[in-house]
Parts: structure tokens; sequence; C-alpha cells
DNA sequence: AGGATAGCCTGCGGGC
DNA sequence: TGCCCGCAGGCTATCC
């Protein structure tokens, strides 16, 4: 499940795969992937892909005459880069295809836009600004760059669960289940400590961890559990650094106890009733 | 108005 | 073997 790390390493690998090439046709399978316009035009057809840019989970690629494509993998997105002739492991469930050329017109390849459960999609823009403007300016500040301060600021008086704050895309982007338990863990705090009830220090120590572990997981290639998967098809690694997502009822890491299991805002919850008091 | 909840969607694993 | 159920969850809409 995609979550910033694995978003980051999805934009950095289409960058070095994709930058500079342009659009020769773009096809949509699906009408209602795409979200804005569906002219080719606005999908970036008889463009140069000039930048990559991403916030939070959402990933944006801006051409050379400025028009911008948000895209979201949402659950089960996965973007793939196809050499010329190269097919697809699974070709079902792939709902946009950029077809792609070097600048002197030779083909250079595709891009596949598959996403079997739909959460995903493409929003269209005519530029950049418009992009943040309608979309971004939603979001809170990036999760590799988000302080104590920010998320002090965005959900400090809440009643909310802490946990709770840190799935919500306004109060920090780019945090999703299983970045939100690690980080948790790893600051010594439960999940279901009220966001009213901690300290300056402590949400300082839940933003520390969430960069250290967002920034270490996309080192790794980040979590690859069921869908995930690099524009290579690889899987990532982090999956083999969880502390506590997917451990529920092993040893904690630290002190040995069995790791609690449980729901919290509609999503499965682990974390060590040991380690992580505040709930 | 903030916060909790339903629903979108497919694949897969477990139980019978 | 095959079917059905529950679960996975990012995000929006809706309800309380």
């Amino acid at each position: 499940m995609p979550e910033l790390p694995e978003v980051e390493h999805v934009r950095s690998s289409l960058e070095s795969a994709t930058r500079g090439l342009s659009v020769r046709r773009v096809s949509l399978k699906r009408r209602d992937y795409a979200h804005g316009s569906r002219s080719p035009r606005a999908l970036l057809s008889g463009q140069t892909l000039a930048s990559f840019l991403r916030r939070g989970k959402q990933m944006a690629i801006v051409s050379d005459s400025g028009a911008a494509i948000c895209l979201h993998l949402g659950m089960s997105g996965q973007l793939t880069a196809l050499p010329p002739g190269a097919r697809p492991a699974q070709a079902d469930h792939t709902h946009v295809i950029w077809s792609l050329a070097h600048p002197d017109g030779r083909p250079a390849g595709r891009i596949l836009f598959r996403d079997p459960r739909r959460f995903g999609g493409v929003w269209t823009f005519p530029s950049l600004d418009e992009l943040h403007t309608q979309r971004w300016c939603r979001l809170g500040p990036d999760g590799l760059e988000a302080t104590g301060a920010d998320i002090q600021a965005r959900a400090g008086s809440s009643a909310r669960a802490i946990k709770a704050a840190l799935l919500d895309q306004a109060v920090i982007a780019g945090v999703g289940n299983i970045y939100a338990d690690e980080s948790l863990f790893r600051a010594g705090i439960s999940p279901f400590a009220l966001c009213r009830d901690l300290e300056t220090g402590q949400f300082e120590e839940i933003a520390r961890h969430i960069r250290c572990v967002l920034a270490e997981a996309i080192e790794q290639g980040g979590s690859t559990i069921r869908d995930y998967r690099h524009t290579d098809d690889q899987p990532g690694a982090f999956q083999h650094r969880h502390r506590v997502y997917g451990r529920g009822g092993q040893p904690c890491v630290i002190c040995g106890r069995a790791l609690d299991s449980g729901s919290l805002a509609q999503r499965t919850t682990v974390w060590c009733s040991g380690c992580q008091p505040g709930g």
C-alpha cells in the first residue's frame, strides 16, 4: 500500500526513466479514472515530460508547456515504466497508458498505470499553480519535513487519538497505516493517546520519528506488503524492518511481551502496551 | 463543526 | 473443489 516512501521511490525512478521524453499518445482505458479535462492534451499528449513532483502520497508530472497531471496510487496503484516492445507482467486493470518517444522520434517505451482496486486516479490541471490551489492546498506539510510544531498546530487541541490525526492528510501529508504505527512505536507513544493530552516535546518526538522512518523506508525502496512494486516490478525491502505493523501477537522487539492488536479509526493497529503508554 | 462512520473496489486466504 | 465471508485501506461523502 503506497505511502510517502513508496510514492517517492516511484517518483524518482519514473523521473530517471522518462524525464525529457515526449508523449506520443495517451490511451485512457477507463474514462472515469481521469478527473478534470480528459482530453489527450490535458493528459500531456504531444508534450515533453519535464518535472516530477511529490507531496505526501500524491505525485505530479509537469510538461514543458506547463500542463500538470496529479497521480494518486490509492491502495493498489502501480506505475510501470516499460522499455520499447516489453510486455507488462500483468495487463489487467491497466487504466492509462502513455506511449513515449525520444526527442528524435524513436519509440521510448510506455508508462502504465494499473490499479485493480481503483482507489487511485489521475487529475488534470492547466498548470502546477492550479494543482496547488485546487488540490495540494488541502494537504498538510510533507511528512519528510513536518515538525512537531506543524502537527501540534493542526491537531494539538483535537480530541482525536494521535494515530487518527497522523492518518489525516490535512495534518501531515504522506503517513498511512504502516508508518503511523511504526512512528508511534519508535516514539514510545500510544496510538490511542488523545492529541490534546500530548505535550510539545511529544509532538517533537513523533515528528522526528516520522521523518526518520520515512527516510529509512525510502532508502530501502519502500514496503511491499501485497501490491506495491517499483516501476521495474521489483518489491521493496522495508517490510523486513517493520517493528509493529503486521506483527500483532508477536514479541515486542524491545521488551519481548506480545504486541497488542486492535482497531483505531477503522484501521488495524498494532502497538506495545508496555513500551507505548498513554492510551 | 469536529469527529466518527459508510462506501468505493478487487484479490486473497480461511473455513466449511 | 468451490463458494462465501471477512479483511486489506486512502480518501470522500454523509451523518451525528
